[in-house]
DNA sequence: TGAGAATAATAAGCCCGCTTATTATAAGTG
DNA sequence: CACTTATAATAAGCGGGCTTATTATTCTCA
């Protein structure tokens, strides 16, 4: 019982994640790619090691995305007066137009997904992926394959 | 509301997906790998096209993981008699004892993961995923984010 | 039968994720 | 202050996902 429920929750964000891959290439950008554009007009002014952690993704892996959304003029890179070590990040004026269209692009996913869900079961939905969130940074303890 | 759903549903299937990559790492495994050594245990004597379709990942994707678990030792390729350009994925014998506690494995995660649910709430959340997955079915026509 | 369409597998090349390792700088501690 | 530890960014190298394209074979149907 268990089995195929795991399997459709993987399945699912599968698919969300393939369908906001799809929406954002219209715009000649990359799922992770816009994932970070999205953060940074949250949290804007922040160096990499913050997005990195916000995304959760490897800093050496931010290091890319920032590299090619760098050269096509996506963002850029700004030396950090406080700690040289670092470099803060910024949208560029041809980013600041397209981050608005990307998050209504990702409501409009989100809200989709959710279609014909009353208040009251978004409400008991939210409720049980937390706790499966729980469950699943308990598991995080080391529990290997034994042989 | 949707959106803090959403990203939590695609938060968990990302925690998800790396528990189960941790879990096979300690065989010798990647994600992936392990994913295909499953489906070839439960539906075997199958050619490429088929396990593509089952893992639904593009068959060049397969090739390549097919390649690396056949340099590995871990499945043999087998002409097909009846279609020559077709090639039937075979389990070893080095294989066959892993792929047992592969699936006890995956079976263990899926249990943490539902941990503290009890069979009405399986059985609604599980009504939950049906549901969204035909709403994002349904969304994988084309909308595209108009400029 | 024979020509064109469809299918199976693969190659090339890109992006993204990781682990491991390196360099530069900052922070903590005696 | 000097030494150690920690942190920010990056490099190298690999696996896995994709798109686009190619080759060999099979299927379809006029």
């Amino acid at each position: 019982m268990s089995i195929e429920t795991g399997y459709r929750l993987a399945d699912n964000s599968r698919q969300l994640r393939r369908l906001f891959d799809e929406r954002v290439r219209s715009l000649g950008l990359t799922g992770p790619q816009a994932r970070l554009l999205l953060s940074l007009e949250r949290s804007p002014n922040e160096n990499q090691a913050f997005y990195a952690e916000r995304l959760e993704i490897e800093p050496i892996t931010l290091t890319r995305i920032v590299d090619r959304l760098e050269d096509a003029g996506w963002i850029e890179r700004q030396a950090d007066p406080a700690d040289r070590r670092a470099r803060i990040l910024h949208l560029t004026d041809k980013s600041r137009g397209i981050v608005a269209r990307l998050r209504v692009s990702v409501e409009g996913l989100f809200e989709d997904m959710l279609e014909g869900f009353d208040a009251g079961e978004r409400a008991l939905f939210a409720a049980m992926l937390e706790r499966i969130a729980l469950n699943l940074a308990a598991a995080r303890q080391p529990e290997a394959i034994n042989g």
